[in-house]
DNA sequence: GATTTACTAGACTACCTAGTCTACCATACT
DNA sequence: AGTATGGTAGACTAGGTAGTCTAGTAAATC
């Protein structure tokens, strides 16, 4: 157990012994997402996790250390930094704020209308009583950041005179908060048919704002 | 059992036996209310809900029969329709609708302030999967009239020439977003101390919303 | 093609919690 | 004060799930 395999030899790049699904673990922790975004933690049994991820329990286990280390994967898996090319377009962009606002706000609305960021962001508030630490890291790598960009963005548009005089931070959050509620929305009354379609509702939304925003003229 | 008790007399108003502790069943409620927004309901146990309350398992299933009757009872009791009087209020009140909308965003805020209204929208969408019955009847008495009053507060300033044209059911979408946003805020990143005071936030969120939606002028 | 070995499945255990049951207690009426 | 009666507590049972263990399986090398 453990001992070194007989004669590794010319095992340059490849190791001797390779493991066959490389896949497993993320189909495995796309499993746990979908059912700890419908039933919550405490709720979804790691047996169902199993059936849905086509392995067996034991095999789990081969992955993750417990449960809970499998719901740490879930999350920091979801903690996504995709905006990170943002700060170098904020720094570099000569184009308008408003414009700039509304791709911002599009990428954000493309981010969290993916499966997985959107459930995640549903289990870090659902659960974070439970566990404060992920809420933390959660909030740390991915509202606080957001925010960030959006404040930058304001302030932006407030120093070319775009955008009228505002509290950055406070507008970063209420521009914010829709399109984060809309995402909740989807992961708790989602079966309710009648939604606005998401390309109007942000049209919509980023008039209301932008109006609100920008300097009058 | 259950029979007449013996000479129930000039029992004209008061009923003969009266229950020591009317109390008892809304006690039960606040500290399930408590632990369920803490915890969630799968992970909330009913022995510490007993405790909490002040009383032993026992008695919980004095007054409801199951878990799941207590979990019933606790959003139950919170579909507050506090709301109410603002039908009247809309149909005769002369004043302008920037006001008018101030105020009702300001009754909204008071209310969900309040931690039982606060708690029961957080535990009712976390636990919309579990429950699709209660996120529907949440959805149905809570949501959709607040959505409905402040689409008829949109639509009446459209019609006094108040505010700008805008699609009133998103506009009241998006108005609703940021308050709710802010009451899960507090139900799951509470720990953090640096938030926004409530007074600023709905100053500013007002003055944002309200400079969108004003004809120019 | 045989052998080794990483990997997998599903039965098994230990523990935990919803819900029950019975002996006990405190109040209200006489 | 005594008694009847509804209310209370905490041990108990049954059921279910996290986590373990062992026998089996399919890939990789020789």
């Amino acid at each position: 157990m453990g001992l070194i395999p007989t004669m590794p030899d010319h095992s340059l790049e490849k190791p001797a012994h390779c493991r066959r699904k490389e896949a497993r673990p993320a189909e495995i922790i796309a499993a746990a997402l979908h059912l700890f975004d419908e039933k919550g933690y405490a709720a979804t049994r790691l047996d169902d996790v199993a059936l849905r991820a086509g392995v067996s329990k034991g095999t789990i286990y081969l992955y993750f250390d417990s449960k809970e280390a499998l719901f740490n994967a879930v999350v920091r898996e979801g903690l996504m930094t995709a905006l990170s090319g943002w700060e170098v377009r904020l720094a570099n962009d000569a184009g308008n704020s408003s414009n700039l606002l509304g791709e911002l706000v599009l990428d954000f609305s493309r981010m969290f209308g993916s499966d997985q960021a959107g459930a995640v962001l549903k289990l870090a508030l659902s659960e974070a009583g439970n566990f404060p630490d992920i809420a933390h890291t959660y909030h740390d790598c991915v509202i606080v950041p957001g925010i960030d960009l959006l404040r930058k963005v304001v302030m932006r548009g407030m120093a070319r005179r775009e955008f009228r005089s505002v509290n950055p931070e406070i507008a970063a959050h209420i521009i914010l908060a829709p399109l984060l509620m809309r995402v909740i929305w989807e992961h708790s009354f989602s079966c309710g048919g009648s939604v606005v379609p998401t390309e109007r509702y942000l049209a919509e939304y980023l008039d209301l704002i932008l109006e609100g925003l920008q300097s009058a003229g």
